[in-house]
DNA sequence: GTGAAAGCGCTAACAG
DNA sequence: CTGTTAGCGCTTTCAC
């Protein structure tokens, strides 16, 4: 194995260091350690085992100050407009973990800032000016679209998932909120539900479009079905409580639920099961992303779905793209309807 | 707010060109921009209002570099005996999100590394000697107990999240899992349980200690109650699969299932459903973590609670003393039972 | 209170 | 193929 444990002299703390040793000078470790072949192949293949057998490693840090490249990238997840709002969401967490999988394929790593605006307005700019990262992702829009917008004026490799409004300059990738929620309306609508609630955070600008499209599919069906409006907290604990105030409250006549997003949708089944009422018989549910969890629950969710692995990796190869110094369009994915059991 | 986009000449790229500007030197600017009060409060302002004017922000490389901190933990999550395991895994997502909340508040960047230590056995040396981390946490041992231990013992500022060993160098924080398996099953045959299941993993330590436990609160019941063994994968898709090929050829008489994690619990909570197996009346259902997911089911999971959050909180405070050169002891935390309605 | 100068550890011309 | 040199951008003595 690594064998060898002896009385080394001491810990070789830098690359000239190493040359002392190997009698040769620190160019040459530094070629020697970086593969190229620039080098005789016997001493580069001398100084790899001295290194080796010393566990020394080139410092990171000097390295990518004396390139410019960092192989860092920043994945930001703004906690825009709820402080509580835990980062280990679901949905941010799915997309975290493919995120990651597509960047340490291409050898970067990921620096994870969670971020509360609130502190200030230049949260962004502070981030990708730390000569830290070679690119930025955001997970989410939040409220912030004003700063990012800002920002990406400036800022090249930077891209968003989210929404695209109409004239915006940063490169966003995301599922259509808006054709999502005409999805969703129109399935329970045939399903033969009138009596409609959407439940959901509006102050983001995704949920935003997906009661947009609800309605747009209520008026163009003529049905003269009616929705009502929840707002939700993000937070688990204060979301749960929010809908269980809301299921008591609202009308017992509400025959179908659009939630949000399939967390919601998982809390407002349990709270419905708690409460006798039978889903998808006396309410349907329709939720929204197809996280892995929607097939997990009991009835499985009916849910609109949003390509998470695939957006990840356009995520990632926009990035690239734009670190590369290409111009990147936005991508605006399709969502699609997936029909299990809650509606 | 930012305002006045003019035609600025060219941004501003290092410390010197700001001094420039300012008509004096690196070295005032870069005292003025820390805060630092070795100087004239009113040449710092001045410097400060035009590194704000021209948002310019000191390259954190090179200060890193210069002053040997980098201000940045590396957070890695082996996934050692199983590759397709996800990093969305939710008891690592939960335990990131805590650390993330704790490390941010003191002032800690974090750095990712989703770790398949199958790539070689340096992939910890290769970490730690970065050169970019200030310290390191481990999410879980995996199969790496010798890994860590061989590196702990010349990396002080390591904390690993997990099982302690009789004897074991490096220093762990976690829960008592061996317990953890007695309170589980303990209550299970309180229950009147006796022909029990074990679904877990046994690779992991953890897991294995969780088994260890469970089989020791049978042999201690004097019930003469039995337990079969059934190992999960632990990717989302590959477990489902597995769980629903153990469901079915499992003996029927199986009446209490001991989950050695609450995905598992999950999982199985809904294919016993689909095979129309009432919980808690024909099988009892024990999890353990205590997601928050796991009050969300239907029913709601009972389960051996670990204290997710606490337990980050003493990793992210061991690691500090630790950064500030101090000996820590391991923490060993007593799981409790939280009983809802699966058994 | 401020400037000058040295250097963190590494890489990349440029010679030879 | 290898050594020398000159920085990357910042911080920090040490003088003044």
């Amino acid at each position: 194995m690594s064998g060898e444990i002896d009385a080394k002299p001491r810990r070789i703390r830098n690359i000239s260091e190493l040359a002392k040793l190997a009698g040769v000078s620190a160019g040459t470790v530094s070629r020697a350690l970086a593969g190229k072949d620039l080098v005789n192949s016997q001493t580069r293949e001398r100084i790899q085992a001295l290194a080796r057998e010393h566990g020394f490693r080139p410092n990171q840090m000097a390295s990518r100050l004396r390139t410019g490249q960092t192989g860092v990238i920043g994945v930001v997840i703004p906690l825009g407009h709820e402080k509580k709002q835990h980062i280990s969401d679901p949905f941010f967490m799915t997309m975290l973990g493919h995120l990651a999988d597509g960047l340490t394929e291409v050898g970067y790593d990921l620096m994870l800032s969670r971020v509360i605006p609130s502190d200030g307005d230049d949260w962004l700019e502070r981030i990708v000016d730390s000569g830290m990262l070679d690119g930025v992702v955001m997970i989410g829009q939040s409220d912030q679209f004003d700063t990012i917008e800002r920002t990406a004026e400036v800022y090249r490799p930077l891209v968003v998932w989210g929404t695209r409004r109409s004239g915006q300059r940063h490169c966003v990738v995301g599922t259509d909120s808006f054709v999502g929620g005409e999805l969703a309306v129109r399935h329970l609508l045939a399903r033969g539900r009138r009596k409609l609630a959407f439940f959901g955070d509006t102050k983001g600008l995704e949920i935003e479009q997906r009661l947009a499209g609800s309605r747009s599919a209520i008026a163009q069906s003529g049905t003269g079905a009616t929705l009502d409006i929840y707002p939700t907290h993000l937070s688990q604990q204060e979301m749960s409580e929010q809908i269980a105030a809301d299921l008591d409250a609202m009308d017992p006549a509400i025959d179908g639920i659009f939630a949000a997003s399939d967390v919601i949708a998982m809390g407002t089944l349990r709270l419905l099961h708690e409460r006798g009422r039978k889903v998808p018989e006396d309410v349907a549910i329709v939720g929204f992303d197809d996280l892995p969890l929607a097939t997990q629950t009991v009835p499985q969710l009916t849910t609109v779905r949003q390509d998470i692995a695939g957006g990840a990796r356009t995520l990632v190869t926009s990035l690239l793209k734009r670190i590369a110094g290409d111009e990147v369009p936005s991508t605006v994915m399709t969502p699609t309807l997936v029909v299990r059991e809650s509606a």
